[in-house]
Formats: C-alpha cells, structure tokens, sequence
DNA sequence: CCTCGATTTGGAAGCGCTTCCAACATGTGC
DNA sequence: GCACATGTTGGAAGCGCTTCCAAATCGAGG
C-alpha cells in the first residue's frame, strides 16, 4: 500500500513537491497532473492529515468541533439538542469530513482546553444557550473560526444561526392581544438564559405597543413543566386571560395547573407555548406554539462556519432563521 | 506564548528531548521534571496534536472515533442509542481528549473512507447491531483499533462490548415457563439484527432444555409497536398464553392488541419484553422486561479501546455486561 | 537560431515533535 | 580508588508533508 508522498512521486515519476501541488491543485502542466492523478486513483493514496496540517502550519483539516456543554439528561431528553445535532451532522457529511462532539461532561474550562489543544480544527460550533458562558467567550476570544448557535447581545461581532427569540414573542403575544383577552401573562424561561431574557423583551415590546402595558403580568419560570405549573398559579390569582409561556414543557405545567381550577382552555384562559415539540400537538387542548426549524439551525451552522473557514476575513456573519406560529386550540377554540 | 518545545526547553534550561520526555512521563531526574512541569504550567503550554502523531508514528492523539451509523429519526427516538452516546462522551471525558462522531447521513462505504482517511485516530467505537456491515467489515480489517458495541457470530476476533442477548433471553423464557403457561410466543426483532437473533436463539435454548419445544410458537416482528401487534395477532391465533417479544416497543404493540380482543394480562395472557426503556414501567400493566446498562456499555467501550490502544497486540478484549430480568405486573400479575 | 519571459519542475528546508544512541553523571561493591 | 551497572541527558535523525527558491524547460518574437 502506498503510504508516503515519496512512493507516489517515484510511481509517477515525479518528484514529491511535484505530487503535492497537483493533489493541492498547485501549478502543473496538464499531463503531469493527469499522470499524477492516474496513480493516486490506482493506489488509492490518503495523504497523511497530521504531517499535511504540521508542514501547512494551518491547512484544512476537514474537522469541525462541535460543543453542546449541556447535561447528558438534558441531550436525551430534549429534541432540541439531539434536532441540532442532526442537522450538524447533515452539515457535515455534505461539506466537511467528519466532527468532534464534546457533551457537558466536564467543567468548561476543562472542555474549552481540550478544545483549543486540538490544533487541528477547521472551526467550532457551539450552543450559546446561557449569557454567562466562560467556554463560549473563550472560543470567541480564540483564533478558531467559531459560529454560536444562539446568542448573547454581547456578542455582537461574533457568527451566529440564531432565530429571532423576540420577533417571534412579540407575534405569539400579538395573537393572544387578538383574541380581546384582558389581563395578559406571561411566564418566563430559565434564569440567565438568552432565549429567555428575549422572549419576555418581545412580550414586553409587543404590550408595549398596543399600549397595554398595563394589562401584562409576568413571573418567573424555568422551563420546566413544575415551573409552568406554579407559575400559572400566580398568573391566575391575578385574574388573567391568556398565557404565554416561554416554553412547551411550561405550558404544559400551565395547562394542567388550570384544569386542576376547573377553568377551561381557551373558554376561560387561553395558552401559547414556545417550541412545536412533538407533545405540544398532542396535549388537551393541543397547545398554539411557536415552531422552530432546529434541523436546519443545525445544517445552516455547519455552511456558515464552513464560510467562515474559507474566508476568514470576511467579518461575522449571522443567520436568522425564520419561526412560525402555530395556532391550534388552546387558544382558538375547539370547533 | 510558548508554542514550541524548543521554547519551552529554552526557559526550563534543558534540552528539547528532555522536555518531551517529562512530558511524556519518561524517565528523567525528580529535580529536572519539577522545573519543566512548572514552566509548562506557567506558560500553559500545549503540545501540537499534529507534530506528536507525526512524530510518533503512532502516538496517542488522545481522540477516539465513534460510528453509529443509524437513522437519523432513530438517533433521536431510541432512547438506546442517546444512552450510548451518553456513556461513550463520559467515557472519553475521563480518558481521552475528544471523541469524533459519525452518524448515518452518508454510504457506509463512504463513511469508512472517512474515518480511514482521519489518520490521527487513536482507535474507533462502532455499533454494530446488523449481521450485514460493511462498515464494521472495514473497521475490523483495518489497522485500527476498534471496538464494537455488540458484535456478530462471525466477529470472533474483534474486540466489543457486548450484553449476552441469548443468556438473556433464556432467562426471560425460563421466568415465562415458570409461570405455567401452557403455549409460549415469541415475536422476533429485526431480521438481519443481531440482537434479534441472539434472542430468538435464547428463546428457543430455553424451551429446548425444558422439554417444551412443542409448545414454542415463533412470529416475525421488527421491533415497532406496530409489528408486535400484529404478532400478538397471530399469536393469540395459536392460543399462546405467554408471548415474549424481543423489544419493549413490540411488547406495548402486542398490549394493545391484547387488551383489544378483551383479554387481560397477565392473567390470560402474560407479556414480557427487552430494553427496560422508560415507558416500560408506566405501561398498562406495568412490563416485565430485562434491563441492560446502556450508559455503562458506552463507557465500558471507551475503556476497553483505550486499552486497545494502550496495548494493540494483547489480543482482542471482550466486555459481556450483565442484564437484569425486571418483574412487573405484566407478568405475575396486580397486588 | 538566439534571447527573453513565462511556465513547470526538483532540491532542500523546515513544521514541532519523538526516540535512538552515545555521552555523561551517579552510585555500588570490591 | 577502581570497574561496573544504573540513571539521566543532549544531539541528531526523521515522521510525511508544504513551500520557497532556483534551475530547467518551453514558446514566441526578433
């Protein structure tokens, strides 16, 4: 088996700096090259990617870094996490050669020293799911090319796929504004995460507009269903009309502390979620709920980090993704 | 910032091959180890992935490969191959720097050509739950060490981590016969799926020694809740009054189709499966089922191709972890 | 047919590291 | 105090590749 450049220069006839400027496309003349390129087919010859980055000093690898710093319950559980990690994956297979997955298993200082002792990484995605993140400000401050995957205001020259978190509040609250309910609630995410702090900004926003700030009650939540549950208890002491809940697993906490008032959704209380998770169609009332294309989040990461490998000077750049809402039951009606 | 040896060797006054020697725990005085491991400390000094492996020749890049070559939904659905992934990430976060991840987005074909092609992988984790794997094949005849997490018949002289589906299975029966059923049935895993086979066979071992071969009813399924009811159908034909199927999904299928024709479990019919997922235990009634460690087979993989790594002639390495049979309700019946 | 610029090619250096080997220091028993 | 085994060190080669530089080749124009 041929292994070395040197083997191959000498089964071509050629010498070894020859042989390398045609597998890199260099300068050659045509027959060279075809003469060149007829015997790496034959010999189905892998140039050596650890001697080709070394010599290269940079040189494409054809690997990117994946960091998802969540807690393994959370990738099981979540289809956000394991939605991403497909569509990376799609990415990947199309436009690079293979990814390194680091998962939450260690503090980030420890996975981001990990991170950047892999000198050979084209580039690095990474969820940006918390404002205070030391392992996304490190990639950031690195020379990695790095796409964030949602992301933090102070991120301002970095790449990210994002979707707009606020817009897309500010369209589920318009929608429950709609609907002529007085008293307006809205439960929050998890303390300290982005996606949070911008869905109550477009809540807000959106009230502010229609002039009805007044009408806005709001408490805190966690993204989780007991959150949901125990918020809803608040929002309904204080006499609201319709919900909207950061997330579906809060809307189900909400949806379920409501019946448990003998209230009916939507007759009495009407309820939005955030996400389109599987479940949300199934629950009673099916829950109105904002959709999200995670898959491709995933896959638009990969190009664009991939870009920005390419051409690294071009500056940040940034994808928006679109939402959709998603109206169903819980907030007009049974028909 | 310390970027090189030679720097490095500079600052601690030694020599360049002493430096790396300490670093690599060779043999070196206490004194002069203490003086270089301080100045790496200081500098925080990284040594380059690229030259080492270059160097070495073999030399551990600290980065292992893991293929799971799987739809993309069932990555997402089958809580089996999440477990996995969970162990295999806490595995490598003990043992190793990073893990490259490939999954099902490509030609097997081509995905081993990938993985080949990344020469600076220490050793590789693959799953292999069908007979049929050309990927597997390649791995196997590679020069790379590879560990697999279940293995095939003919995978004698490959290393793996694997559950002993027949012994399993026997001991599922065995509980079933212990019942005094008269007729027993067993609805078949995927065809072509090893485990699927394994557990036939542990199956019919079981009613084999106990005599009652005769009474052994067999029906194909595929591991969907959708082809254990159809089982359970015919099944249920042959008056079968015990029926173990080879997965939980195709026992909550064979449930249903039970409880359709107005039978009860277990007390006309008893049911046991395999996986002991989460929803086995909130089914109606609650599953018999064997419950294998997931999470511990993933990182018992990462162990077992370090120690490939670590010592690539001692032969190959065989896990075989323990399985637990879990008694419920759908077997010996309600309080 | 010669000259000159453009193109193609090979030689050689060097990327940062490991590791063989020989040189040297140290300690032991006599 | 000597010969020797043992432990520690530095020099140097070389892993497989890229790339600079200069030499060789090629055409076209004069």
């Amino acid at each position: 088996m041929v292994r070395t450049l040197d083997e191959l220069a000498e089964l071509s006839g050629v010498s070894r700096a020859t042989v390398s400027r045609v597998i890199n496309g260099g300068p050659a003349s045509e027959a060279t090259r075809q003469r060149v390129l007829e015997v790496v087919e034959r010999t189905g010859f892998r140039p050596n990617t650890a001697a080709r980055t070394l010599a290269a000093g940079r040189g494409r690898s054809g690997v990117v870094g994946v960091v998802m710093h969540v807690e393994a319950q959370q990738l099981i559980r979540d289809p956000y996490f394991s939605g991403l990690l497909q569509g990376i994956s799609e990415g990947i297979s199309e436009g690079a050669d293979g990814m390194m997955l680091w998962l939450g298993h260690r503090s980030k200082e420890e996975t981001l020293d990990r991170i950047l002792r892999i000198r050979t990484l084209d580039g690095v995605i990474a969820t940006a799911d918390h404002s205070d993140d030391p392992l996304v400000d490190g990639l950031l401050a690195s020379s990695l090319p790095t796409v964030l995957i949602g992301h933090r205001r102070r991120d301002g020259s970095a790449s990210y796929v994002d979707v707009d978190n606020v817009r897309a509040a500010e369209v589920v609250t318009d929608h429950l504004l709609r609907l002529g309910r007085r008293r307006i609630g809205h439960i929050t995410g998890g303390s300290g995460t982005v996606a949070g702090a911008d869905r109550l900004e477009g809540f807000r926003r959106a009230m502010r507009r229609a002039g009805r700030l007044a009408d806005a009650v709001i408490t805190d939540g966690d993204f989780s269903i007991a959150g949901g549950a125990a918020g809803a208890s608040v929002l309904l002491a204080d006499g609201v009309e319709a919900i909207f809940c950061a997330n579906d697993a809060s809307a189900a906490g909400a949806l379920s502390a409501i019946h448990e008032r003998g209230l009916r959704v939507p007759e009495d209380v009407a309820v939005a979620g955030y996400d389109d998770l599987e479940f949300a169609a199934t629950l009673d009332p099916p829950l109105t709920t904002v959709r999200q294309f995670v898959v491709q989040q995933g896959e638009e990461a990969v190009a664009t980090v991939l870009q920005l490998v390419d051409d690294p000077d071009a500056g940040p750049r940034r994808v928006i993704l679109p939402t959709e809402l998603v109206v169903r039951q819980s907030t007009v009606g049974r028909r």
